[in-house]
DNA sequence: CCAGCAGCCTGAAAGC
DNA sequence: TGCTTTCAGGCTGCTG
């Protein structure tokens, strides 16, 4: 599951092998989802960047006007770039969208699950797009702190979890950091209160959550691939998320695992308190 | 405006 | 063995 981790890391993989490329034929699964894919023939791509679990793909149409492709990788998504000679995406039945650059490569969107998602807008024009358009402050920057994340939560009515997966408090994360960072900070995902002083901490937990995923290249536990093929390592740092009836290894307790709001949630019923 | 939840998808794994 | 059920889950859009 493509979390902040994931797409950043592919993001990284794939910014010196696209910038400058240029985009001359698209073809796409017919699904709405995916069909934006084919308004970027033409398009320059000069910049990528990533906000929460989104890359956006800055491009230049063939007038010259900027233009955004966004692409959301969904649940099972993978992207690649692949030689000409390669064509592994030919035949593949999972692939949603493939641009096809002026050099012969092959910029290839696979999703089997069609979660994912492609957009493309004039740049910052995102009211199409709500979660992005409302989307909360990347996690690594100052404005994400103790204060603005106690003030979301004092603000809502809904779980503390659930808060922070809406994408609105913080940007880019997704179930597996969410729990690894409520069991770091020691705090119950279903609470609905949070001090400021709390909040602090888990600022810090989520921040190192993902640094995690960052430094391991990405947690893989079903599909996740980053654009060269490869499996992140990042599972087997994991302390709670997937470890549900399995001892605590901070006090030894029986990891429990529920839903909340609809989501599988592992906590630890000894050490994570409200 | 907000909270809650069905629906989207399909392969893998578990259950019978 | 083979069929059926359950599960994974980010986001959208509908309902109350």
């Amino acid at each position: 599951m493509p979390e902040l981790p994931e797409v950043e890391t592919i993001r990284r993989q794939l910014e010196p092998k696209l910038v400058g490329a240029e985009i001359v034929d698209a073809g796409s699964h017919w699904s709405e989802k995916f069909t934006p894919a084919l308004e970027a023939v033409g398009a320059e791509i000069f910049r990528l960047r990533r906000r929460g679990k989104y890359l956006l793909i800055d491009v230049t149409d063939l007038g010259g006007t900027p233009q955004e492709l966004i692409i959301h990788l969904g649940m099972t998504g993978q992207l690649a770039v692949e030689a000409q000679s390669g064509s592994a995406h030919l035949g593949d039945p999972y692939l949603r969208a493939w641009w096809r650059l002026a050099d012969g490569r092959y910029f290839t969107f696979h999703d089997v699950r069609r979660f994912g998602r492609i957009h493309l807008v004039a740049p910052g024009d995102h009211a199409t797009i709500p979660t992005l358009a409302a989307l909360g402050p990347e996690p690594f920057d100052d404005e994400f702190d103790g204060r603005h994340l106690a003030a979301f939560v004092k603000k809502s009515n809904r779980h503390l979890k659930t808060i922070l997966l809406g994408q609105r408090a913080v940007a880019g994360v997704g179930n597996i950091y969410a729990d690894e960072a409520l069991w770091a900070a020691g705090i119950n995902p279903a609470t609905r209160r949070l001090s400021v002083d709390r909040a602090a901490v888990l600022v810090e937990t989520i921040r190192d959550a993902l640094r995690s995923g960052l430094e391991h290249g990405g947690t893989t536990l079903r599909d996740y691939v980053d654009s060269d093929g490869h499996q992140g390592s990042n599972q087997h740092e994991l302390f709670c998320y997937g470890r549900g009836g399995e001892p605590c290894v901070r006090c030894g307790a029986v990891l429990r695992r529920r839903e909340l709001d609809g989501r599988t949630t592992t906590w630890c019923p000894t050490c994570q308190t409200r």
